[in-house]
DNA sequence: TACAAAAACTAATATGCGTTAGTTTTGTTA
DNA sequence: TAACAAAACTAACGCATATTAGTTTTTGTA
C-alpha cells in the first residue's frame, strides 16, 4: 500500500501529530488521553498504533521539529553578512512567524517538554540551552562593535525569547491587530523600547 | 489541639501548600500525584485528607493568591502619584521580586491554570484578562501624555507582561549575575531598548 | 476476482490514580 | 490518668490510563 494518503502527501500519521499537537496545547501532554486523540482522528484508540510506537513518540516528534527548524535558522542568520541589529531583527522576526504559522507544535515545545523521556530529555534541554548561548554571543558582539547598549547580555537574551514567546497570548487579540502591526511594534519595543 | 505548629506560625496545611507548589512547579499538576506529596510532606497520601479538601483545592489556593497579590499591588500602583514610566517601572521590579521571591507558586499559576475546575477556570481568566486591561490603561496614558512613544498598547503589555514571566528560566544563571543587574538591566531593555 | 498488506475493530491486561472508610496512634488538657 | 480530638495509619474502591493480543474489515494491485 503506497504511504501518500488523502491526495494530499500527507500520512495518516501525519494527521495524528497534528491532532496531538493541538490536543497536547490545549489539554496539556498528560491530561490529554490517547481516546481523545482516537476521537480527534475519527478512529479506535488502539488503531493509533498501527500508525505511531507510542504517546512519548508523538511528544518526541512534535519537540524536536520545533528545535531543528529554530537552529536551523539560527544558523543561517548567524552566517549573514549584515549588522548585528538587523540579525536580531530577522531572529525576532522568525520567532513571530514560528509563532503564529505552527502555533500548536512551538506551544507544546515550549510547555510540554518537560514529559519528554530520557535520553530525549537531555537532549532537548541541551539544544536550547546551546541556541541561547549562540544567541548571547551575537548579542555581546553587537555590545563589542558599539552597536547595542551595554547591558548584561544574558539578560537581553531573556527578554527577547521571552518577549517573543509570549505571543502565544496573541490569539485573544488577533482581530484587532494586524500581523504586520504585531511584529514591527515588538521589534520597535524590543530595540528602541517604550520611552521616548 | 492548637492551630499553631512548628513552633513557626506556619500550619501543616502551609507545609502541604508549600510542598505542593514545588511539585507541581516541577512535574506540573496530572503529573504530581498525592502519592509524590504526601512522600514530600512526610505522610501516607490518605493523611493529606485530614488538612485538605482535595487536590484541586491546593491548585485553586496557590492560582488565587498569586492572582489577588498582584491584583493588589497594581490597584496601589494606579494610585501613586508619579510619572506613567514610573508606574510601569514600580511594576516591572514587583512582577521580577516575584518571580524571585515567590517563584513556585507564580510558576504554577502560570503555568497550570488551565487544569483549574470550573468556575474557579473562568473566575482566574477574567480577573487575569482585568489586570491586563488596567496595564493596557496605564500604556495608553503614557502614549497619550506623551511619555511614551506612538506603539499599540496591547503589543506593549503583551512584551512586558511576557519579559518579566520569562524570569522562570532564570534559576540557571543565577549565580552569574545579580538581582540587581537583573532587574536594572530589563527594566533599561524595556523602556529604552538595547539599540544605542 | 483473488491475494496480501494495511489498518480498522473488540476485548482485555496491568497499572496508577484520587479518594473514602474504618481504625489506631498521638498529644493536649481537665 | 482519663477523656477527647487531631492526625496518623492500613486497606480498599472505582475509575481512567496506555498499551497488547487477536481478529476482522478495507483497500490497492496482479
Amino acid at each position: 500500500m503506497s504511504k501518500i494518503k488523502l491526495g494530499k502527501n500527507t500520512s495518516k500519521k501525519d494527521v495524528i501529530i497534528k491532532k496531538s499537537s493541538a490536543l497536547f496545547k490545549t489539554k496539556g501532554f498528560n491530561a490529554a488521553s490517547m481516546r481523545d486523540l482516537a476521537d480527534a482522528v475519527g478512529v479506535e484508540a488502539p488503531s493509533l498504533y498501527n500508525h505511531i510506537g507510542s504517546k512519548s513518540e508523538l511528544l518526541q516528534t512534535i519537540c524536536f521539529k520545533v528545535a531543528n527548524e529554530f537552529t536551523t535558522q539560527l544558523t543561517e542568520t548567524e552566517n549573514k553578512k549584515c549588522s548585528i541589529t538587523d540579525k536580531i531583527e530577522l531572529i525576532i522576526r522568525f520567532h513571530i512567524t514560528m509563532m503564529l504559522d505552527e502555533f500548536d507544535e512551538v506551544f507544546v515545545a515550549n510547555h510540554e517538554w518537560k514529559h519528554l523521556q530520557e535520553p530525549f530529555l537531555s537532549n532537548f534541554l541541551n539544544q536550547r540551552r546551546n541556541y541561547e548561548k549562540r544567541l548571547v554571543a551575537i548579542i555581546e558582539e553587537g555590545i563589542a562593535k558599539k552597536e547595542l547598549r551595554n547591558i548584561n547580555p544574558y539578560v537581553a537574551v531573556l527578554t527577547l525569547l521571552s518577549a517573543v514567546r509570549g505571543l502565544e497570548f496573541w490569539q485573544r487579540h488577533k482581530k484587532n491587530i494586524s500581523t504586520k502591526v504585531l511584529e514591527d511594534d515588538m521589534v520597535t519595543h524590543l530595540l528602541k523600547g517604550i520611552a521616548k
